[in-house]
DNA sequence: CCCGCTCAGGAACAAAAATCACAGAGGCAA
DNA sequence: TTGCCTCTGTGATTTTTGTTCCTGAGCGGG
């Protein structure tokens, strides 16, 4: 429909491309905007051209924790199941960043499975991914204190844009955290001190990454 | 090739149960006996008959947490990833009581796929069921206290084998939850004085659900 | 420039969890 | 019975995290 540059997938045969293209909706997501939430009944997944895609969890009560990231020529492992199996979202997914993407509607999913060795694959692919990512969160979770998460969060971040700069308030950290603005304003300063980080207004400032100092 | 008890999964085309049982690989486990720790290759996959399995997540110093339990008709979707993606595993597998299972050789699960739509089926919803549970073991460890969880994983358990005791000792309950053996304890004797457990040695027994008394 | 707002910093305290240290209970086997 | 070993209970202490409350910095709009 539009002309999509899906093109940068070479792992997908050119019919497959053009399929795509064809059936594809083109959406482009400004920082912060809202992809998915809880409880939303998902009729297209969506694939990554750029950008990037923030995954949470969210409890009943508000509270709220990461997930992953997606990036670009990632899709939703979430989508896929919720979609083929006609359920409602259990995550919310939000731009973390100005970011790309092509929804496909569902039908499309179980056609291109048979017809296109590539897409199986693909598919495939995404749930392997998004299992480790999940196993990574749970690492997060379950094995490391507060301070070690945000460092590595912050880290994750950074290397998410090739920037040095994170853009996020206390505060949106606290929630991918699931702890309290205090709590990170505290763990912030220790990292600071550590040498670490520099924090301003607004923004965070990755010094060291295993002793050596980030350019750009 | 052994006289396997395939049949009960009636979802199945007759020619695929045929073809399970002619190259799948019946096997007994004991409770408590390991299928698969981090690090090991899998070349087959497990479909479990009875009994059950117990997932766990370990990080390089010897601490692990609980991730869900696999049961009868299901699935192992770590293997599946492992597997295609010819990856060693990343977590480990114990029978959590007297289990019984069909070892399918990977060459089959392609093989399937395209042949049976019952079968893309089955791993389909292997998939989504383990994305299910790795949620839930997210939202536990990102928004529960320790005494909530030990209670959930005790009617888990229970729930489980259909029984009101749990044949646990306390320190496998704190490998689960990766906490120490002394909180659990503690915790212990808190639900005990709430009168919803009975402790006994190397047995925990379950008085209360949600107000109603357990029989059995 | 002042007002109002969001964001960051921090003190003081509370709660939850981890750690250390030790004692006793129960069961098994010599 | 005695000794040994595992499992359980508990007190004391520390660390980590959560909570409350307040202060001031930075920034944009009138």
């Amino acid at each position: 429909m539009q002309p999509v540059t899906t093109s940068q997938f070479t792992e997908f045969e050119p019919r497959l491309i053009e399929e795509i293209e064809k059936s594809g909706i083109l959406k482009k997501m400004g920082a912060g905007e809202e992809l998915m939430r809880p409880g939303m009944y998902v009729r297209s997944i969506p694939i990554i051209l750029s950008g990037s895609l923030k995954i949470m969890r969210q409890d009943d009560g508000g509270n709220e924790t990461f997930l992953y990231f997606l990036t670009k020529g990632d899709t939703c492992a979430m989508s896929l199941t919720c979609c083929s199996a006609n359920r409602p979202s259990t995550v919310r997914a939000v731009a973390e960043e100005p970011t790309e993407l092509i929804m496909v509607p569902v039908e499309k999913l179980d056609q291109w499975m048979t017809m296109y060795p590539s897409w199986k694959i693909f598919v495939f692919q995404a749930y392997q991914r998004r299992f480790d990512d999940m196993l990574e969160a749970v690492d997060s979770l379950a094995f490391r204190r507060m301070d070690e998460r945000i460092w590595r969060l912050l880290k994750k971040k950074a290397a998410l844009q090739e920037k040095r700069f994170v853009y996020s308030t206390h505060q949106e950290l606290a929630d991918e955290l699931s702890t309290s603005r205090e709590v990170v304003t505290r763990l912030l300063k220790k990292l600071e001190g550590m040498g670490k980080i520099k924090t301003h207004r607004n923004r965070i400032e990755i010094i060291e990454v295993r002793g050596e100092t980030v350019r750009k």
